[in-house]
DNA sequence: CTGTTAGCGCTTTCAT
DNA sequence: ATGAAAGCGCTAACAG
């Protein structure tokens, strides 16, 4: 029924230890033995068992990818890139979300560790000590991705969530704004909002400085609320936490009938396709969603080859695409 | 090193069988020796190792999800649905992208089969006979997901695009226009698009009828070629195979100086976020993306359980949201 | 209700 | 350069 290594050997008359090697490659096989084995395979139409591999070498060549949420768009990006350089490497990733909940994610470490992954990529809004304790138990190498922890003790992939909120904040003032509010989701919802708010504070020469939190962050639920406060409050600049937070914010000023970017000019961070896809076009700090991915994957690989590693903690440049909205 | 079920067995005085009977809940244990073996368990720190259990039992818990790619909305709308109701059967899923690429595919088939996943669920713009041979060769259940095959013989889930079609026309020709437009991805690129071409050409009534082909379907491709068409013709409806497409003939016809939908209504299929972050929020014939997901999971896992199946081609409903652009 | 015993299909010494 | 044999950690008969 199904063909085993063992059959293979039989039909190369060799024994299971050369078809072995010469699929690994792990010794040097006489050219026609090798030769005899491969027309053997495939005569056959045999594939080696994963997972009889897997229990025998101790390695899987799978990587646990743990999200809060695939269907955002900036995660779907950043899996994206992990699973195109996972897939370089000839790794598989077992994606699993979280929504953020901190029991379930620490569950998910342990089933992880059951399925035998060589590595885990996390991502996940504000790393915690049950996350660090999880993994220290399942000791199971981990890259955090666009995420760190407080200790700075795991490795992480991320850009300079202090400095960008900064580079927003001196970008508006350059152009004239004053009266700057900062659009997020709640506090303590995500480390890299906090992050980016401290940068933005820094901006002394504000005349005024609010930082306004919508829950999740959710477009809907924003809406109304901007609206609410441009009624109120005179605004002339605006600093959203992700692309959707802007739209809302644009949106909300034209409803007021201010004119963005004449009356009010709006920068939001991510950049995903929503940011092009929108009249005005916005200005946002741009995220390498993928290369977060991507860089992770590559990151773990160098942790589980041995490779020497320049930084355990990665910082990616952030870079202002100026557009429309400023 | 790593505790193994036998270090279980030990610690509870009870042989391995019996603690992988407590685990699996195969056979009654008393409940005596079953709380001596929790206690062991949790003692030691126990956890089985799933790649064993695989190696043993020829069942792995794990999916194969094979997909385009994740990074377009709908498709991560989609395995969201799928993970969810994975997670709620206690399987995981090795997610892949194709890129559409029928090689790739027809490798990724035979990784999963490698992997000894117990099915796979499988998204693409075009089924074909490479798809189908590889899925009988690898003899793992497949479900087919917002895509069909040819010959229709396995398993799908999906709404019925003619039909569909034939709403928006109708609908379309309801709220009087007369001169309607098609913009769509290159023919072949996919067969839902095609079927749904086929239910929209159905309405006579049209007094003309085009169909606009825009490469893969981007945003940015399609917004010139649409500028350019609706100057040099007079066009009242546009319905859009996707809210990407449908974004851009509401922006192109915004250029064009026309009011929508004074001048000129769209309506778009799918409904993902998009379409109500936008001004005007775009009426849609909403899919029902996140069940396609979780249908085709749960549809698999009845396969996988030898459960009874109502059909094998499963057809979603798809509905019409009245939104402002018509 | 519980224990014994074979495998599952492969990798990996250890010999030769 | 190749073969023999011992596991990897678990499930699943088969006994009792």
């Amino acid at each position: 029924m199904t063909v085993t290594i063992y059959d293979v050997a039989r039909e190369a008359k060799v024994s299971m230890a050369t078809v072995s090697r010469v699929l690994n490659g792990t010794a040097v096989v006489k050219d026609e033995t090798k030769r005899r084995v491969l027309d053997a395979i495939d005569r056959l139409g045999y594939r080696p068992n994963a997972v009889a591999r897997g229990l025998a070498s101790k390695k899987t060549r799978t990587i646990g990818v743990i999200v809060p949420d695939v269907s955002a768009a900036f995660v779907a990006e950043v899996v994206r890139g992990i699973e195109d350089i996972a897939a370089m490497y000839e790794y598989h990733i077992i994606l699993t979300n979280s929504d953020g909940q901190l029991s379930r994610e620490v569950d998910l470490v342990g089933t992880m560790w059951e399925k035998q992954v060589d590595g885990i990529i996390y991502m996940t809004h504000k790393v915690q000590k049950e996350h660090v304790d999880a993994f220290e138990q399942a000791q199971i190498p981990v890259v955090l991705c666009a995420t760190e922890d407080p200790e700075r003790r795991i490795p992480s992939v991320n850009i300079d969530n202090v400095r960008a909120g900064r580079d927003a904040g001196q970008y508006l003032l350059q152009k004239g704004c004053r009266h700057v509010v900062f659009v997020t989701t709640d506090e303590g919802y995500s480390v890299l909002a906090d992050r980016r708010g401290a940068g933005l504070a820094n901006c002394r020469e504000f005349e005024s400085f609010v930082r306004l939190e919508i829950g999740d962050g959710r477009y809907e639920k924003a809406l109304p609320r901007l609206s609410e406060h441009l009624r109120s409050h005179a605004v002339d600049g605006i600093v959203a936490a992700s692309d959707e937070l802007g739209l809302a914010s644009i949106h909300a000023a034209q409803d007021a009938g201010m004119n963005v970017p004449k009356d009010i000019k709006v920068i939001a961070f991510d950049n995903t396709r929503l940011a092009t896809m929108v009249r005005p076009e916005m200005t946002v700090i741009a995220q390498p969603m993928y290369d977060f991915g991507a860089v992770s994957m590559r990151l773990l690989t160098k942790l589980l080859h041995d490779e020497p590693v320049d930084s355990y903690s990665v910082i990616l440049l952030h870079n202002i695409v100026e557009r429309q909205s400023t």
